[in-house]
DNA sequence: TGTACATCAGTGAACGCGCGTTCACTGATGTAC
DNA sequence: TGTACATCAGTGAACGCGCGTTCACTGATGTAC
């Protein structure tokens, strides 16, 4: 049962993104080796194959969930941004969603290495966004604070949101009015006519 | 060993907080039976006279840990709200802090019982600050939605800020700049001058 | 008020179960000649 | 290019362990008389 090289990071890669997935959905205790080798299409055994530990996955899925929503919306602005993260379709569907969303709470009582991990995906968040509105309206310091307070907004609103019981007025308020405001409060001051615009390095 | 009445009461509520605390600073999956049971003084074999399963007393201790932090600070401002709940203290003391915050990312996946709990707890809070400030600058509406969008935020950037590993300036960072913008937020639009007052119904 | 007895909170051993991890084995791949 | 052999990803049984839960037992409390 030997496979060729290349099948096998293709094999370590797909257990990582699945792993990604699933530990989005159900938290990193929610998921068991047998159960996460299964969803992938492998038995147990070949785990340790792949992986030192399960600690060692939980890193590497971060990682790897973390760059994956980069490649997703990284060239949104972040009025778009805010508007994807804060609609219900993304409250609803946590494993194809944000991973630091999903995984903070957890992330907060796991090693070093992970939250490093998590601290990276968001300075890379900020940093992408940065690079979008630097030279319009705001100094680059101003901006950043903005980005970083803009980020702990949406999560917290969409961690928020998915903590309520399901199909419940609150959860969507919750969205609604989170949504509204952090909109408003992206837009440059002085003039209200002006809409952030969609500006990509060429 | 049979024991009075009252000290059963006593017994059953000091199992209660000391679970709420202990699920604050690891997670319900981190804390068992027996070691929470420990923790309280007793043997892990009493808790069954007193529960009738762990889901229910994850429940009772969500809803003890937020009526203990409205107690604590019901009737704060929501300035001075935000000044406490964004300091370093609170960050580095999960256990003695907000139940929401500490738990809202593990209470997305647990029963609809829990989740209505702490939806509870954020209209409280809600509640709570909008008697505060009802018949200042906002209109009833308009202040109840002020007032979830700050709590939301204000969550996500503790739950962020944990996130970060440990004394690492990001983490400051992100405390810093969100108590500064929601500060600012809750300050009156059109009067920078007039500071929000602690106004008590009497 | 005193006595006999039922109650039941608390104890600690034991249960089954699922977890993370290990291991002997398989057999196609990659390599040396 | 063909052959013989070492490698090692993947398999599935097994391991020890800690979990949530159960249970027979204890003995002070609460109660009936």
């Amino acid at each position: 049962m030997k496979v060729t090289k290349a099948q096998v990071r293709e094999n370590r890669a797909h257990i990582v993104v699945t792993a990604a997935r699933l530990f989005r959905e159900r938290g990193y205790d929610g998921v068991g080796i047998a159960e996460l080798m299964a969803a992938a299409g492998f038995t147990h055994g070949g785990f340790y194959k792949h992986f030192r530990s399960k600690a060692d996955l939980m890193a590497e899925a971060a990682a790897c969930g973390i760059s994956r929503n980069m490649e997703d919306n990284g060239d949104l602005t972040p009025a778009e941004f805010v508007d994807r993260y804060l609609s219900r379709q993304h409250r609803d569907s946590p494993g194809e969603g944000c991973t630091v969303a999903a995984l903070c709470g957890d992330a907060a009582r796991q090693s070093a290495d992970v939250r490093a991990t998590f601290a990276g995906g968001l300075e890379r968040r900020v940093a992408a966004f940065q690079r979008l509105v630097e030279g319009e309206e705001f100094e680059p310091c101003e901006a950043r604070a903005k980005l970083i307070a803009m980020f702990a907004h949406v999560v917290g609103a969409l961690v928020l949101s998915r903590a309520c019981p399901d199909d419940t007025a609150l959860a969507d308020e919750i969205l609604a009015v989170c949504r509204t405001r952090i909109l408003k409060s992206l837009a440059p001051k002085h003039d209200a006519s002006r809409k952030p615009k969609r500006t990509r390095p060429s």
